[in-house]
RNA sequence: GCCCCGGUAGCCCAACUGGCAGAACGGCAACGGAUUCAAAACCCGUACAGUGUGGGUUCGAAUCCCACCCGGGGCACCA
């Protein structure tokens, strides 16, 4: 880092507000927060029980962290000082406030650190936890220290695997919206009120096949599906963590499709209600989009084909098309395709549509193997070109009785709707472009309104519009003719549901969440297996299942394109861990179980910890209710309930903020909670970002070391480029707060970051600029203590009209602002008021203790010291935020402008309260609208008292 | 390709529901002065942009509408 002009000065006066002053300070202050617990928040019961205002209390937090091994740059914390300076302002303005960080610590780096090294994950991660705190805690962050917790406490995550039995332990219930314990729905299968899906009595089905069935209800679940396989990582991925073009977010290694036993969370169940309660969520708006896009919610039907041997059924957005579906594609994955296919090619089959082989069955295989080979990022390149082979089925349409063949294609995809569609190629460009390269027919049902005609021969793509009207699309039973598109599905609809061949339906894109990992890292399920293969979960007396110590933290990772490799997990190769004697207390006494192997994903100890905020050692309960319902209950401003504020990246859109939306709302549910959405306000912080130089090779050189010379950059001598990008140890452009601190002080750093610019957009960091930031916080210091004396220099005259009023409007100013969380303009009107204050020869008492208290969140060190040096006792922590007086806030004359026909043509000085009428006359008299008016009459004249009026000529 | 968000002085940024033909306040950098043996710091002062481009609505547009350009983000064979 350059060095400071402001801090090496030499003979500088004894009481200049300079780094080693301002480390002083923060020190100090630092050590009476922390022994005086000032920040330490109050619960109405249990351990933490203390003093609480029932009306007002703020529920604030932070995305928390994964601790790296490299600790902090200066572009992390930005976040954790909004809602510091927030929090601040909160308690100052009476709130009971509560605001603590911990640590997400489970995850792939310490993993693979250990594999590299040899050291515990354990090890490096506390010691990475350890180095955060100590960097945080040197910014002077008010959080209460109680309430910190980490995920990879066996005591935190025992809670982690509790949630998940009660997952387990639920199903979803459609008839009341909600998860309902499996219980109830074992009553009812072993009552007979709900039939087994092959119609045998409860009680005759063996432990294994009651899996089966429950496994179709549980909530978490775990079975044979399609899943990401990555190699590379050696384990299976979740939806949320492939890259769109199928690589993994972590490492950017290749993807692949592969069946796996794995487990599973039934999010889709919660899909309806993760849409619609946004509507109760003050979030950015380009968030909740994401999360709309990402569950994808599409209204259609599903309707049933008759196939030889069965039926396919398909869901459709576009039943109104059913007249022109002229043939079936199902993808190649689909279960039936192995039933429909008939030993020998039908008579006819054009030679295209075989693919190249003697028997459909041939082709069949070989499709689905080159398919299966492919990974996604294959798929995606090859998208514009349609494959895929006929089955040698024919299918009927169910309205028009038309043969149709059925096809499989890899366009067609086994996770969405039912893995098969109805083709209808005429309006609908996939459908299109795959009949064309099939010679397929192709019928118009939509008359087209771009004027192309209804003969798709001469189209060039089909057509699609929802505004527009059916045509060729009536049968004996039903005419959709001259129909609209909307009403036209209704109406089909309304037929196939009266025929029993289909109905209405709503389906998502969202897909199950992959929940089981092939790590060592992370939380064990609590779930064992007996000799016969049945699944038990584990009683919660049992709990936690704690990490066992291995030899190898390694999972087995493979060549990053062996698609058919299959994954092995760490905890596998632990013997004496897998296979234990226990005594579940079911009644069956001690017995032999093998434990499931596979760990949960770094997602689920960030996906309640704000309820372990609240009530942080409760050994009873996951939180006490009463402490939830204080902090997170729904009330008038938020109905949902859930943390009053939430600030964190916009990375976890659909992550991280999709899956604790999830398991609060089993919880929920459940009863375990009263809050139906875990966070109520949102606000993504931008990224600060920094200069990156590099050399002629484009290698990143050290930025601290870079040199400008006439506009041009320069590293050893050598001329370096110059743009922007993160900041970070590999770009080699990192400044550490430690640094940082040391050379300016902590509260320089938290003024410095706000008043960079607004809290939601990114900002590159500019060393040269935080000189503003430190002279703001010194001439501050100088308006409050002599430099050369250390002297108070305040005096007890009243203040002067101007300043008075400056004093008021900063406060006024502030309070809005900071509410509104537009640190930047909070930070330039306390710049405004301290220059004012600057130029006075003595500064009145009562605004140098405003501003104090004004800038207490911002730079609360140096707040506390003046205060304090004022003559007060104590922490101003809870002191009250200054409030304007309204009478200093209006000006006793304003200028008010005078336009004719929107020009500025003079001005005039009026009382605020003049009324329109008055004004109007005294407009109309000012000798700049006269000469402007040259004569002209008046058509009208717009009146904006006090400050406009804007006369229109005739 | 589709969907979001944003483009104001050399740079970072302000401007409430459209209202000073013309952009504050603030900060960095620049320039001048004062101070100093000299410099730094501190203090005082100065200059610099007509709001990405082109249309439109309006008495009046940075603000609303349309098209385009540039930058950032998301989605991408989802039937």
């Amino acid at each position: 880092m350059t060095q400071s002009t402001v801090a090496a000065a030499g003979d500088e006066p004894a009481y200049r507000y300079n780094a080693k002053l301002a480390s002083d300070i923060e020190e100090r202050w630092q050590d009476y927060w922390r022994t005086h617990a000032t920040f330490e928040a109050p619960n109405p019961v249990g351990s933490l029980k203390g003093e609480v205002s029932e009306a007002k209390h703020s529920f604030i937090m932070d995305m928390f962290p994964y601790p790296s091994g490299s600790g902090l740059h200066v572009g992390h914390p930005l976040g954790y000082i909004a809602t510091d300076v927030y929090g601040r302002f909160q308690r100052m303005n009476g709130y009971t406030v509560l605001h603590t960080l911990g640590y997400d610590a489970f995850g792939l780096p310490a993993e693979q650190h250990a594999v590299a090294t040899g050291e515990h994950p354990r090890a490096s991660t506390e010691r990475a936890i350890e180095i955060y705190r100590r960097q945080l805690n040197r910014l002077g962050l008010a959080h209460d220290p109680r309430r910190s917790i980490e995920t990879i406490d066996p005591e935190y995550y025992r809670w982690t695997q509790w949630i998940f039995l009660q997952i387990f332990n639920s199903w979803y219930d459609p008839a009341r919206g909600g998860a309902r314990p499996i219980s109830e729905l074992i009553e009812q299968f072993a009552a007979g009120t709900r039939p087994t899906p092959d119609g045998r009595a409860w009680a005759e089905l063996s432990a294994v096949e009651r899996d089966e069935v429950l496994g179709e209800y549980r909530l978490a679940y775990a079975k044979e599906v399609s899943v990401n396989w990555c190699p590379g990582l050696g384990t299976v991925l979740a939806n949320e963590e492939v890259t769109a073009d199928g690589r993994s977010e972590r490492g950017n290694f290749p993807v692949f499709k592969s069946k796996l036993r794995q487990w599973m969370m039934r999010i889709t169940a919660y899909g309806d209600r993760l849409i619609s309660d946004l509507d109760l969520l003050d979030w950015p708006e380009a968030i909740k989009l994401q999360q709309r896009n990402w569950i994808g919610r599409s209204e259609g039907a599903r309707v049933e084909f008759a196939v030889e041997g069965g039926k396919i059924t398909v869901f459709t957005t576009r039943p109104d098309t059913l007249f022109g579906a002229t043939y079936m594609v199902l993808a190649p994955e689909h279960e039936l395709v192995t039933s429909i296919v008939p030993a020998a090619w039908p008579e006819g089959t054009p030679e295209p549509w075989r693919g190249g082989a003697a028997t459909p069955a041939e082709a069949v295989e070989a499709y689905r193997a080159m398919a299966a080979a492919k990974s996604d990022v294959d798929r995606q390149m090859d998208a514009k070109t349609k494959t895929g082979v006929f089955t040698g089925a024919y299918a009927v349409n169910p309205v028009s009785g038309e043969s149709i063949p059925v096809f499989i294609a890899d366009y067609v995809l086994m996770g969405y709707g039912t893995g098969a569609i109805m083709a209808v190629p005429a309006h609908d460009l996939r459908d299109f472009a795959f009949a064309r390269a099939f010679g397929l027919p192709i019928r118009c049902v939509v008359k087209p309104t771009d004027g192309r005609g209804e003969d798709p021969a001469s189209w060039d793509e089909a057509f699609v519009a929802y505004d527009a009207v059916l045509v060729n699309s009536a049968n004996a039973e039903v005419s959709l003719d001259g129909l609209g598109v909307v009403e036209a599905k209704a109406a089909i609809t309304k037929w196939l549901e009266g025929k029993g061949i289909g109905e209405g339906t709503v389906n998502y894109r969202l897909r199950d969440w992959l929940f089981s990992r092939q790590r060592y890292w992370g939380e064990p399920f609590p779930i064992v297996y007996d000799e016969d293969g049945a699944m038990h979960a584990l009683p919660e007396s049992m709990l936690p299942v704690e990490v066992p110590e291995v030899e190898d933290y390694s999972p087995r990772t493979f060549d990053a394109q062996d698609a058919a490799s299959e994954p092995e997990t760490p905890l596998s190769r632990n013997a004496d861990w897998v296979d234990v004697d226990l005594d579940l207390g079911d009644g069956r006494g001690v017995r032999r179980y093998r434990r499931e192997t596979n760990t949960m994903p770094n997602w689920a100890g960030s996906c309640w910890y704000e309820l372990r905020y609240v009530d942080p050692d409760n050994a009873v309960d996951l939180v006490d209710p009463a402490n939830e319902r204080y902090w997170m209950g729904p009330t008038a401003h938020k109905r949902a309930g859930g943390v009053d504020l939430y600030i964190g990246g916009a990375e976890h859109a659909v992550l991280h903020l999709l899956y604790a939306r999830f398991w609060h709302k089993v919880l929920f549910d459940l009863g375990y909670v009263s809050s139906k959405e875990p966070f109520h306000k949102l606000f993504n912080q931008g990224m600060i970002t920094a200069d990156v130089y590099r050399d002629d090779r484009g290698f990143p050189v050290p930025a601290g070391e870079v040199e400008e010379r006439d506009g041009a950059y320069f590293w050893q001598g050598a001329a370096v480029t110059r743009e922007a990008g993160k900041m970070g140890k590999s770009l080699k452009n990192s400044v550490s707060p430690d640094e940082f601190c040391a050379e300016y002080g902590a509260d320089t750093l938290r003024v410095y970051e706000l008043s960079m610019g607004p809290l939601e957009v990114s900002k590159p960091w500019d060393t040269k600029a935080v000189a503003g930031s430190i002279r703001f916080l010194q001439r501050l210091w100088r308006n409050v203590v002599d430099e050369e004396t250390g002297a108070l220099r305040v005096v007890e005259d009243e203040p002067d009209l101007a300043t008075a009023r400056a004093t008021h409007q900063a406060v006024a100013g502030v309070q809005e602002d900071v509410a509104g969380l537009r640190f930047n303009t909070a930070v330039a009107k306390l710049i405004v008021l301290n220059n004012h204050l600057t130029k006075l020869e003595r500064v009145p008492r009562s605004s140098a203790e405003a501003l104090v208290l004004a800038v207490a969140p911002f730079a609360p060190h140096l707040a506390e010291e003046l205060w304090s040096r004022l003559g007060h006792e104590g922490s101003l922590a809870y002191a009250p935020f200054p409030q304007a007086d309204p009478r200093f806030l209006v000006a006793d004359e304003v200028t008010c402008v005078i336009q004719v026909q929107g020009k500025v043509r003079d001005k005039i000085q009026v009382a605020p309260d003049i009324t329109d009428e008055a004004l109007k006359e005294l407009a109309l008299a000012t000798e700049g609208a006269q000469r402007a008016l040259d004569g002209r009459g008046v058509r009208t004249v717009i009146v904006r008292a006090p400050k406009l009026v804007n006369i229109v000529p005739a």
